[in-house]
DNA sequence: ACAGTTAATGGACACTGTCAACTTGACTGT
DNA sequence: ACAGTCAAGTTGACAGTGTCCATTAACTGT
């Protein structure tokens, strides 16, 4: 009979308990959904006792708060280098950067771009780091905004933005979208072909940065 | 001490528990999301015990899609309806009212239109109803595609087309506008021009139906 | 009258998140 | 050297969940 170790393990610099349970988590998130994401089989395939994780994590949400706010960073960071192509390229390579920045995101880590948009999953009041990793975010596509139309860009025209991505990425992930390709270039055909599209009528419709005032505007972007 | 009934109840045709649990889901649903929604919650609220309701759905899921199909079969006819506005208005007027049900739908049931494109929360390929009624709400949105881009629209428009209402729904819901406005009626105004301003864009850039061959194209729409 | 079906009932099981109490190794100041 | 504190776990328990199973009473067709 080997009687189990109890208390604390003898130090073990190489464990990283907390990394390894927000990698299982991840994993967990992308295969099976927010549903396949329990602490009981996060603590199971890290190798611990199933009260381990709550040493790192409040309750379960946080766990997921903390994977939220990862996202929201990394789709910050993708959106800001997209962004600053306009400086040694043009306005509408930006433009169509940062759309397959969104999207190409949202299919690299399915999971977690869920729930970032969940918030009866995860509650971004609930956690600080989310909300302002989610601010960085959203400001990175109000500066997008401005980039097409102009430091006049109105928040209507953020939304157009917005919403453009976010429901092809959504769509990509998890609507009609997600099977109609049969292959993966097919599918890239497509954005391509979406992206072009958008890119033209946008940039058609009188938005030409600030040297073209052009339409009646309503409200600047916040 | 009151001993509880067992077995089959008397015959009581006002009853109707199927319908009472498929009214309490929604309900549970729209106010707490897909969490909120427990089997036993459901039969406890509906007055019966924690096995009745598996007498009317197979299991959980079987239950939200039955509210899923209803929902898309909601959501094609708000969009029939808006589609239908071609012949008696313009073609601007049933691509904005379009734009507008597909938003109101999911204003008025968030449960419901959540789950609608949730594949890890309720999946479709289980249930044919659910398919039908999505393919009919998606041949409504193809429909307004060639009403605005004409008989040879490409399947990239649909997409572009998808994606605006859709992602628009989905911030409004769970996104960053869900939250953004004080009142009503500023969110109305908002809407209104975001509205306006797609319209603008999309009429603008060489989409008038038919008469317009215009641009290059690629694929039709299914 | 009687068998079969329908619409429920109550009990059990495995699983979940989380609370509480405990153990143990490592580090601290004295 | 040694008591004290903290970090990082441990085990055990509890209520709530979805679902399987056997049971039972009322209705239905013959």
């Amino acid at each position: 009979m080997t009687t189990r170790k109890r208390g604390r393990p003898k130090a073990d610099a190489d464990r990283d308990l907390r990394g390894e349970l927000l990698r299982t988590s991840r994993l967990l998130l992308d295969e099976g959904g927010v549903a396949a994401l329990s602490m009981r089989e996060v603590a199971r395939r890290a190798g611990c006792t199933h009260q381990a994780p709550y040493h790192y994590f409040e309750d379960r949400e946080s766990i997921l708060a903390t994977l939220v706010a990862d996202g929201f960073d990394a789709l910050a960071g993708r959106l800001k280098a997209a962004n600053d192509l306009v400086i040694q390229q043009s306005v509408r390579t930006a433009l169509i950067m940062s759309g397959r920045a969104y999207v190409d995101f949202a299919l690299s880590q399915p999971g977690v771009f869920r729930v970032m948009f969940r918030p009866d999953v995860c509650n971004p009041m609930r956690f600080p780091a989310v909300l302002e990793a989610g601010g960085r975010a959203r400001a990175e596509l109000d500066r997008l905004t401005r980039i097409v139309h102009g430091s006049q860009a109105t928040s209507e025209q953020a939304s157009i933005l917005w919403a453009h991505v976010h429901g092809l990425a959504c769509l990509l992930i998890d609507g009609p979208l997600a099977m109609a390709f049969g292959t993966e270039q097919e599918r890239q055909r497509h954005l391509e072909g979406v992206a072009d599209g958008f890119a033209d009528m946008l940039l058609a419709s009188g938005a030409g940065g600030s040297s073209n005032p052009g339409r009646r505007r309503k409200k600047d972007v916040s």
